[in-house]
DNA sequence: TAGCGTCTAGACATACTGTCTAGACGCTAG
DNA sequence: CTAGCGTCTAGACAGTATGTCTAGACGCTA
């Protein structure tokens, strides 16, 4: 129906609440607690104390609510992917790869939720199939360009592919550590593990 | 009410089919073409050719019936799992290395419309849940035993956290590969580029 | 021949999704 | 002032799913 495209700024309920946000954020309030699967639209309402048709005026479905939630913990993270770009003397480099692991560590302890959600459920819907392997095409070029940047890496590895595995190595024990996975549960050891990984299969740094 | 518990060989249909076996074979048919959440019961009873009754006569619920899949996959698994125990000698790791992720690669191909289901959906039944994680810590456990055994990896990295990290690594990359997402899909640069991460992680590696 | 295990067809209660109707309320254009 | 539009509510609705249940058919075995 396209309902949204041509409306008129949300006027303001009794109370002030704009109910697209408010069913944000009762959403993502669910996610603390529950899996994205385990919730129902009645439970939404309930949530936040909304009409059914509310909803459907604001979202087409309940994935496009997490498609949103997403969408915003990303913009968040955008700041922490800027300093991964930035090009650094050889003996920075630990400093630096470390910096960045550390930062993605705490977008996802602040994140959790959300992304616990959509890495679970990007397969179920198309549009979050795209919103996330765009996102995870996005920090692998972040990460393919500090490699052929640095001249990193052995010869016979295909550079793109080493960007695509690390990012994706990220994504699984970050997730794994936000559902309390030994040993990633441990922020510390999360941190050294991938450090480990990136330094040793970028420059063949073993040492400490 | 544990209907399966006690009762006796199945008794040969008209046409000699086992209904266990049918169902199981019509759902991985079905996995084929469609992803796991995407199947009803009513579409295996309709592949199957089989009642309501007989399908809950031998399982609880459709994931009793991945279950099942994957047990049987991972069963295939096991002769795969068994070099990456042994122990090399230092012109030999990479060799060794290599092959074991090859063979991994091989099983995803064969068994990949199991092995997709069940990565998808392990979070949505607590079976699958304990299935999975125990499946990822047996090759965690094969992991560590060749790191310590080695004597490989730096001081300050955690042998466990390593040999986790590198089996989830290629849980994702071959997950990856089975959904024909690039540059994973090619099996040549997938296996180069996994190699390249153990030898580097492990052994400190770099040279071809 | 009686009973048990297997199997079928189909009804059933329950739950969830997305659509739709009818009406209430407030703002704004004419 | 009033008519209309956008927002919102409550609730009905059709369609689809799950898991349970009944009634009956068939074959083997005690």
């Amino acid at each position: 129906m396209e309902a949204r495209a041509g409306r008129r700024a949300p006027q303001p309920k009794d109370d002030g609440r704009d109910l697209r946000e408010v069913i944000l954020a009762a959403t993502r309030g669910l996610l603390d607690e529950r899996r994205f699967d385990e919730l129902s639209v009645a439970d939404i309402l309930a949530a936040a104390q909304v009409a059914r048709g509310s909803f459907y005026f604001y979202f087409a479905s309940k994935h496009e609510v997490l498609a949103e939630l997403v969408r915003r913990a990303i913009a968040r993270g955008h700041e922490v992917a800027q300093p991964w770009l930035t090009h650094d003397e050889p003996d920075q480099r630990r400093a630096s790869v470390r910096h960045g692991i550390s930062h993605g560590a705490r977008l996802w302890r602040e994140e959790a939720p959300v992304l616990r959600a959509i890495v679970e459920n990007w397969r179920t819907d198309p549009e979050l199939t795209a919103l996330w392997r765009d996102q995870m095409a996005g920090f692998t070029a972040a990460t393919t360009e500090r490699i052929t940047t640095d001249d990193a890496t052995a010869p016979g590895v295909d550079p793109a592919a080493l960007g695509a595995a690390l990012t994706w190595l990220g994504e699984r024990l970050y997730y794994l550590a936000a559902l309390d996975v030994a040993p990633f549960a441990d922020e510390d050891t999360l941190v050294e593990v991938l450090t480990h990984i990136w330094m040793t299969s970028l420059y063949g740094e073993s040492a400490r």
